[in-house]
DNA sequence: GTAGGGTTAG
């Protein structure tokens, strides 16, 4: 029975052979036209003509499921794998690895590395670059340790994995340090490791070795990622000059730009100021035909809206065909950032309605517009929703709600949320901190700060702006200079313009003016129109016309149009009885053209949002409104005598 | 004819 069939069998078996090669053949094709869902199409069908796939047949299907990056497919195909006789095979497991890390399923990924009986160079790096995109550092230096003890030597690929992961935690010492090793063992020449190393060493701030280790690929291995890369650093940072001069340096070089240099210029384009550059980009963009890419037209609509121009951003929205997940936020957070809430909610509504699903971004974004226009119930609804889509574990979205219920006056609900996170980041911390200095909780924003440095946080530049902040806000001058000062020779961290704005404004409220004119005169950046502004309404409240002449001179200098300078400084000559002046003022507002707009607020009653202004009258209930203020300042004033004892206060900061 | 990798968007 066995020597009758033998012939049949290895007459079928051949005949598979030659077929085999035919769907295999078939299927790369697919795949490497990157059509991943035609290419298990392919494979349905050849196991539906009961061909049975072989070791290179694997493979393909892997990288197909790798490309789609769904688990459901992806546990599928391991399912035949593991059924096949190729399933120790150590290309198909290498590929099976690689195909659970684009799937996100790191678990899974692991399990199958960890069962594998031969492991070489390239099995090791497939796993290493799934911990690197999940972002488990532990998990990195662990696994290439393991691989030295194992005695697998690491090539070019285990040095970008490395280069990535120091990078992403902004490690320049270890980034340095892996440079040296990958020098030491000779991959220094592979024009794609240069690129990790230039965006690396971008990414930690360290433009002067990112331009060495360009200047040092050799001349005609230099890519168009390698300027990308230097491109894209630059961009990062919002150094848009240097960008935009590597861009030209480019061209020169005979390189045109593709899409990612395009998003790259794009992206660092995000003030009103640089709409201009923006669109220039935009018409190279056109010229060089990237602007019908979606990853183009997604970043375009980003930039419109950044800059200001959300009208340009919905045409483009409007005009596309296929939007994806990051297409919808971007015009959401067009909306959301300039509080326009009720178009971002539409949109958000449509975006579901087409079954597009919201993403961890696109809530953000919804979150921190509720914040700008303090609309409250809106908030709620959005804290509510990210709940129930499980996003609450997420640390950003807490930050994110911490921040907008802190904006909304709801510092109650903030504190609970900040409490019960079951991971709270420096961010996190400094988000309360803000918020409590915000909503005049002075004490607790200190108690706060304290609190984290002695759980061993490290304090950045934004948790000392809050802190000082809330000295400011609270009239703590001790405090303030204590927590000025802590940050420069404990934390080595050089102070920006905001916070010597905040001193200056703190030395100004206390009313050391001569202090605080001498403060800003001495510090080592250029003061803005924020700080002799903030000196000048202190001048105002101390009524000193001198160095308020002085302050409002330098903001004549700076801005001639900006009607504030002129109204503030009418006014101290004013309390000073000093017509003269208050009529110079006047006659150099005319002379300069300069027009008065008032600042508006927003307030949300009953979910709609109200914008009023200073003396608006328009209200239909005006007159009542107006009574209830009267009343309520006038209790406030009668508190404030009460509690004249506080330490810190003064009366200036009750009015 | 089979595996891992460089820049980039909300």
């Amino acid at each position: 029975m066995v020597t009758s069939s033998l012939p049949l069998r290895l007459n079928r078996l051949s005949s598979n052979c030659s077929t085999v090669n035919l769907w295999n053949s078939q299927i790369r094709e697919a795949v490497n036209k990157n059509h991943p869902r035609k290419a298990l199409l392919l494979f349905r069908q050849m196991k539906q003509n009961a061909i049975e796939p072989d070791n290179f047949t694997f493979p393909f299907v892997a990288k197909a499921c790798a490309k789609l990056s769904d688990p459901k497919y992806s546990q599928m195909i391991h399912t035949h794998i593991v059924k096949s006789p190729f399933f120790a095979d150590i290309f198909v497991e290498t590929t099976v690895v690689d195909m659970y890390v684009k799937s996100r399923r790191i678990d899974c990924a692991y399990r199958v590395f960890d069962e594998m009986r031969d492991r070489d160079v390239t099995s090791w790096n497939a796993m290493l670059v799934g911990f690197v995109q999940m972002g488990f550092f532990d998990r990195v230096c662990g696994l290439f340790c393991e691989m030295g003890l194992v005695g697998i030597r690491p090539d070019s690929v285990t040095i970008m994995g490395l280069t990535q992961a120091v990078s992403n935690s902004k490690n320049l010492y270890m980034l340095k340090g892996i440079h040296l090793f990958g020098i030491k063992i000779g991959v220094y020449g592979d024009v794609s490791v240069a690129n990790t190393w230039i965006s690396a060493y971008a990414k930690c701030g360290d433009f002067g070795s990112a331009e060495l280790v360009f200047d040092g690929i050799e001349e005609g291995l230099r890519t168009i990622v390698s300027w990308n890369s230097m491109i894209g650093g630059y961009a990062n940072d919002d150094k848009f000059f240097n960008a935009l001069n590597f861009y030209k340096y480019m061209i020169g070089d005979g390189f045109r730009p593709d899409v990612s240099t395009i998003v790259s210029l794009l992206s660092s384009c995000k003030q009103p100021e640089e709409l201009f550059q923006g669109k220039l980009i935009h018409s190279h963009a056109i010229q060089c035909g990237c602007d019908l890419a979606i990853s183009v037209i997604n970043t375009l609509i980003s930039m419109y809206s950044k800059c200001g121009d959300v009208d340009s951003a919905r045409f483009l929205f409007d005009g596309m065909h296929d939007r994806t997940c990051v297409t919808w936020t971007a015009m959401i957070g067009g909306y959301s950032g300039k509080g326009d809430m009720d178009a971002a909610l539409g949109l958000f509504s449509a975006m579901e309605a087409v079954g597009e699903k919201p993403d961890l971004v696109t809530v953000l974004s919804l979150i921190s517009g509720c914040g700008i226009i303090g609309g409250l119930e809106l908030g709620k609804w959005i804290d509510s929703y990210a709940g129930s889509n499980g996003l609450k574990n997420n640390v950003m979205v807490c930050n994110a709600l911490i921040d907008m219920h802190a904006k909304c006056g709801s510092i109650g609900a903030a504190q609970e949320l900040f409490y019960v996170m079951s991971k709270r980041t420096v961010v996190s911390w400094t988000t309360m901190v803000a918020g409590c200095a915000l909503n005049g909780e002075f004490r607790e924003a200190l108690d706060l700060f304290h609190e984290m440095v002695e759980l061993g946080l490290r304090p950045n530049h934004i948790t000392f702006l809050a802190v000082l902040q809330a000295c400011t806000h609270a009239g703590f001058l001790e405090k303030g200079w204590e927590c000025f000062n802590t940050m420069i020779d404990v934390y080595n961290i050089n102070p920006g313009l905001d916070h010597y704005s905040c001193m200056a404004d703190l030395l100004g409220r206390k009313g050391k003016l001569k202090e605080a004119l001498d403060f800003v005169q001495n510090m080592p950046i250029k003061p803005d129109v924020g700080i002799w502004g903030s000196l000048l309404s202190a001048c105002k409240i101390h009524r000193d016309v001198e160095i308020g002449e002085y302050a409002a001179h330098r903001l004549f200098e700076l801005d001639p149009h900006m009607a504030a300078p002129y109204v503030e400084m009418a006014n101290i000559y004013a309390s000073a009885g000093r017509w003269d002046g208050v009529a110079k003022m006047r006659s150099m507002m005319k002379c300069n053209k300069v027009r008065k707009f008032p600042g508006q607020s927003h307030v949300e009653v009953n979910g709609k949002t109200r914008t009023f202004t200073v003396e608006d009258r328009d209200h239909p209930e005006g007159i009542l409104i107006y009574e209830l203020l009267d009343c309520l300042s006038f209790q406030s004033k009668e508190d404030a005598s009460h509690s004249q004892h506080l330490e810190g206060i003064s009366d200036h900061d009750l009015r």
